[in-house]
DNA sequence: TGCATATGTGCGTCAATATGCATATATGTG
DNA sequence: CACATATATGCATATTGACGCACATATGCA
């Protein structure tokens, strides 16, 4: 693999979904409330932040797709936690990604 | 410090604008020529990119305050470089962000 | 000075996304 | 079964951000 694949392939291992997940302050006061309180339901996390119980439910989605949280059913309850492992393992591929970026080369 | 004030704390040190530099796949190409090519110019960036040069110009900027790129000024031209050494230094704040947050317990 | 080139900015437009309401679906409880 | 509760989804609206054109500004050069 010659120089310009391999800086191509380094940036295209860029977690679009789950950097877009990290980009909105909504979900990051989730996060928050995710850790401090442990897993929770979609009803408790919306009941401590302005957003309609919907959008709340609708963030939570995009952020178990982009690997932030996990979820598991609970009878009527959909319980989130954060997926810890997985989102370490995300944010250090992006460390990588950049480490690579400088071996090639900055200014 | 308590509990809640250090995972409150923990959090608020994502870096908002640096998480969204990198969430645009235009930001993400402009890296690329950026570390294929070396420093460049705004018009040799845009002569790459099917956006305009104003459209290239303001993410240029953005990406600078973000803390991806550095930016010299020669004669007309402004000289764009990617920051290895900041945006390594801000990825991996963002790693320590995250495993803080596995250490405060996750699922 | 006069002119070409490089960049940034004002402004309007369009697309993506966040938001909230109404409603459908699913599950637990009497 | 009837009803309450928890969540997801369709749809309309608001907001944010990307985009391109036109123009202003700044610099280099003849």
């Amino acid at each position: 693999m010659n120089r310009d694949q391999a800086i191509e392939k380094a940036l295209s291992n860029i977690d679009s979904d789950f950097v877009k997940a990290l980009a909105e302050p909504v979900r990051i006061e989730i996060l928050k409330l995710l850790i401090l309180h442990g897993a929770s339901d979609v009803k408790t996390l919306a009941e401590h932040l302005p957003q309609d119980r919907s959008v709340i439910s609708r963030h939570l989605t995009m952020m178990e797709k982009a690997g932030l949280l996990n979820v598991k059913k609970e009878g009527r309850h959909m319980i989130y936690c954060v997926d810890g492992e997985r989102s370490l393992e995300k944010s250090e591929q992006l460390v990588n990604t950049i480490r690579q970026c400088v071996q090639f080369g900055c200014c």
